[in-house]
DNA sequence: TATGAATGAGATTTCATTCAT
DNA sequence: AATGAATGAAATCTCATTCAT
């Protein structure tokens, strides 16, 4: 067994916490996710979170963090492989796929937005990295177009925006339109938007 | 002050505390709200909600029901307006702006989905009532394509769900992206899926 | 249909309340048996039942009444098969067979006792009824002694007492010690009793 | 002061809990008596109940297991007396007077009980206990006959029950059959039943 | 730093009772 | 007399938070 520094051990403590507030966060909410089960999923006391967190509300705002880091990896992820033009669709397509199959971290995003609608304190600590994130997703769009011989739209951060609520919202509604056909539906939209765009080159156009 | 007969004034009760529900509920989450603020809100005692609804829970239905009958009020005014060919377009602009303004409706719209997510009780009585409104709406959005010369989609239901999915996600995104922006971006989709949809065989036209 | 006269169908409706008061009361006690409970099991609604009662309590005095006429009923036919001097004792032996079937009326019995124990206001009324039948059970003893051949105990409305609470308290501790069991102790008891007590003729004896 | 371990100090917290609970449920009954009230007789707070029991009902469970390690303590300081042969009788009586002077006990008995016959899952758990105790009880009796040289009964357990029952029956009884007299009905019984026992065969002998 | 007993405020729910119909 | 919606008080239980250890 390694022995951890204090501030590892630390560390780890708070990272523990902090996934355990993520699963239990996800599953059933925040206002019903409770302390002591957040302390006790990671294997503490109550008593351990407070001191970790000044209080409950501030361990969303650690989790949205995390989360934009993960969405970010993601992303980036899917931007590596979008090297070469003919792959740039598929990368996107397995980029709606990762995120599709993770419901609970559709919730979570879900979770975070409506607390961001409803706690004003926290909206604006996440709105500034909520903002980020759409954006670099803007860039993969915006390098798929170009990838694929179109015209970017105009706003490729607002169609980025659109396809991360379109992901998330079709991970929401669950078993009923199941999952594959859920992340059909986001392929359909985001084809559709590719297919409808102008050429790159100016002589041609559609409406 | 009229005078109501017992049915209508306990039919009355009950809207009353049914609207003060949506009003909290929307607001604050469901688990937020409190039966002792939405009793007050309405005007009666926490005695007077129980009278009415066997449980908290049990508003959260009503609250879906009435939810969906309005949705299909709105579709159904947008469908009768799309009778002439041209304004079929409009009509569903007009909807999409519709559902835009009204966060809250939105808002409530996401607990819901998120309550049926969580509560599996809650979920089957919801996904009822669902999926014939996402049927209706495809029944739309298929009637938007033929009045417009394209072949409808394959699935217009799974399209209709689509664009719910987004219009809502898009108003919850808030004050962040504009409420304008995000109209656009949704008619940005749709016409987008209506461009590159093939046309249907060229003599059949429809008014 | 027989028509009842007001009077009648008033009297009718305060008997089913009464009963269904009884049943509940014994089945749950009388602080879980609800007034809502008692009125619908007996057909009526929670109105109803102040219509016949000022309030809960004082049902529980209507009860205690019943229950006294009832157990006076039981012991006055044991007292009128107690002719003949054989059958005195089976006489009793039925007697407390009766009681001791009918487990919910125990129950009865013993929550009465405990409201007087509680409730000073219920004691006044229910210990005058009370002394009434333990002095009429005494009587039923003494006829039994005398029967026998035996003297009579110093105070047969104490025995009368200590045997009334013997059959009540075995009926309470229920399925664990078996019932036919339990009237086996009531009955032990009885006999050691008349066969300890002394013979009325001086020359005669018995073991 | 003295400073107490934390382990001592919540064993404190949850005896002073225990007995307020006692005194409480022995005055009012089970269902009358209220957390509320029981935390604030014993000092603390509702919630430093619920860290202590995990439901009110639980409470009884301690209650009744407390109860039955006093009345063993009781049946065993009686059996020490019991040495001699002429005190056996002697130590019976003292025990039946104990259990008499203490109404509260009985009380207390008679809603364990009560709560027994209401519900199963109490019932299972109480069980077990009160057999053990009338088992006991049952040894004390024959114990006192064999003191006496009678022949036991055939099943001093049984005998055992019918005698906590009268005592507890009797105590219930309140004020209206004096205490004293009440105690002398089951003195009385008793005797009756040793002097109606038959003889021990003359050759064998116990102390 | 971590513990977890205890707090205190508040949540859901129940229920005896009232009163307009 | 009977109804049952509504009241208001109170009951059980939960939970974020504190604090002595």
């Amino acid at each position: 067994m390694v022995r951890l520094t204090r501030e590892e051990s630390q560390a780890r403590t708070r990272s523990l916490l902090i996934e355990a507030a993520r699963a239990l966060i996800s599953e059933k909410g925040f206002a019903t996710a409770t302390v002591r089960d957040i302390a006790e999923a990671a294997g503490f006391s109550q008593g351990a979170f407070y001191s970790n967190f000044p209080d409950k509300d501030s361990v969303l705002l650690e989790l949205a963090e995390r989360h934009q880091i993960e969405e970010r990896a993601r992303i980036e992820g899917a931007l590596a492989t979008a090297g070469g033009a003919a792959d740039a669709m598929a990368a996107v397509e397995k980029w709606a796929l990762t995120l599709n199959a993770d419901r609970s971290f559709a919730a979570l995003a879900i979770e975070l937005q409506l607390q961001a609608l409803r706690s004003p304190e926290f909206a604006k600590a996440y709105r500034a990295l909520d903002r980020k994130h759409r954006a670099l997703l803007g860039e993969l769009i915006a390098r798929l177009f170009v990838a694929l011989g179109k015209r970017p739209p105009d706003d490729p951060a607002a169609i980025a925006t659109g396809f991360a609520v379109l992901v998330r919202g079709m991970a929401l509604q669950g078993g009923d339109t199941g999952a594959s056909e859920s992340g059909r539906v986001v392929i359909a939209f985001l084809k559709a938007l590719i297919a409808s765009a102008p050429d790159e080159t100016p002589n041609r156009q559609r409406g």
